[in-house]
DNA sequence: CCGGCAATACAAAGTAGTTGGTATTTTAAA
DNA sequence: TTTAAAATACCAACTACTTTGTATTGCCGG
């Protein structure tokens, strides 16, 4: 067929690949062209095949997802790209966008989802998870962690600015306040975590995408 | 077919299941009869439809695959389960055989390995991932990581610990090393890597899945 | 209108880790 | 075999964060 819909995906778990295969293999309208299982191998093929539409995993080792985008878009804006993510928040979806994604589908969306998104953004549309209009809705999709946690709301804001790399001090400095309400903050976090270093708290905040 | 392996999968994402889905119909020798997308939706399943094997993913909501496994040996255990998992972790898989899990996949597994370890376990073998006498080939799976930062094995090791909240103190415990050697090795994977902080430290490594 | 929570602030003692050195021994590669 | 890298060890000054306290203010719901 003339106007199939060339695919690359990448993924590196291979049943999830496996499955999208066959997927794919029923729709008459596309054609997968070329699997990758990091980013990095999804450059090195993309130097030399060019696909209409990328899959991308965002959650992949040596060259993330997000970074992989970026790149792309940067070298080939021609190809649409669809950001593959477990996460149904915010920031990844902010971030993919920023970096010129054409669409962001979560991996517990259905088959019937993944192909319209296929060929919806394979057209020149973008496809993004409907989000309520932002500013007031900083705080909703972690409500539920807020509350998981009993977390409060300048809480969760601390725990933004600690993931970024800022220090106690810093920290004060950004919201005006003294290092030791800081400190105060910091230690009903970490109570509330029910955790004992600087770097289990990192740690619980990268692993649970904070 | 009379002796088909009865399957269910327990997974939240439903385009994985929906790949599952499709690479079993090709199997004549096992049959799909049901799919959860939680623990719990798993467990009321089971509640009055037993199969043969359950598929069940490590990470989901609700109810937790470890969770799920441990309550199904308890109620059935002539059930097979194979724990479906992103994570390569000496901890998940001994956690899971801990439990009564009869076998452990990688979700970059081939479609092969996915179905021998089905009809395997369906025989009643247990079927984990391989793991050599451990002390020397921790690092295999790592190489690349260790040439791209430069990182010798050493490093990776006490990275490693660094990773499960062992303190300088206690990695010397364990590795029979004074804490100056430890506090020495840290100062180098710091450089190496280009960071400043034990938490900057513990993010690195975890999203880099190390 | 009051009781509790959130947010703020302070302080001293203690722990963990960093920084910037130096230095010896072991091991692997050329 | 010699040479470089890796692994080991030490030290002192320093920074960041924790712990265990106390305490004040403002606000919201019952």
């Amino acid at each position: 067929m003339a106007n199939q819909i060339k695919l690359i995906i990448a993924d590196d778990h291979i049943l999830f690949i496996d499955g999208l295969k066959l997927l794919l293999r029923e729709e008459k309208d596309m054609a997968l062209i070329n699997i990758a299982n990091d980013g990095k191998e999804l450059l090195g093929i993309m130097h030399h095949q060019l696909p209409d539409v990328v899959l991308l995993d965002i959650n992949m080792p040596k060259i993330n997802g997000l970074d992989a985008v970026r790149f792309i878009k940067q070298s080939y804006p021609a190809v649409m790209v669809i950001m593959l993510s477990t996460y149904n928040e915010d920031h990844l979806i902010e971030k993919a966008k920023q970096y010129g994604a054409n669409g962001y589908l979560l991996k517990n969306s259905s088959k019937e989802e993944l192909l319209q998104t296929i060929r919806l953004v394979a057209e020149g549309h973008s496809c993004f998870p409907y989000r309520l209009p932002k500013i007031e809705n900083v705080f909703d999709s972690t409500d539920n962690f807020l509350k998981q946690f009993n977390l409060t709301k300048r809480e969760f804001e601390i725990i933004q600015l600690i993931k970024n790399g800022y220090t106690n001090q810093q920290v004060a400095e950004k919201l005006y306040l003294s290092i030791y309400t800081v400190e105060t903050h910091r230690k009903n976090i970490m109570q509330k975590l029910g955790l004992n270093t600087p770097s289990s708290l990192m740690k619980f905040i990268v692993e649970n995408n904070i």
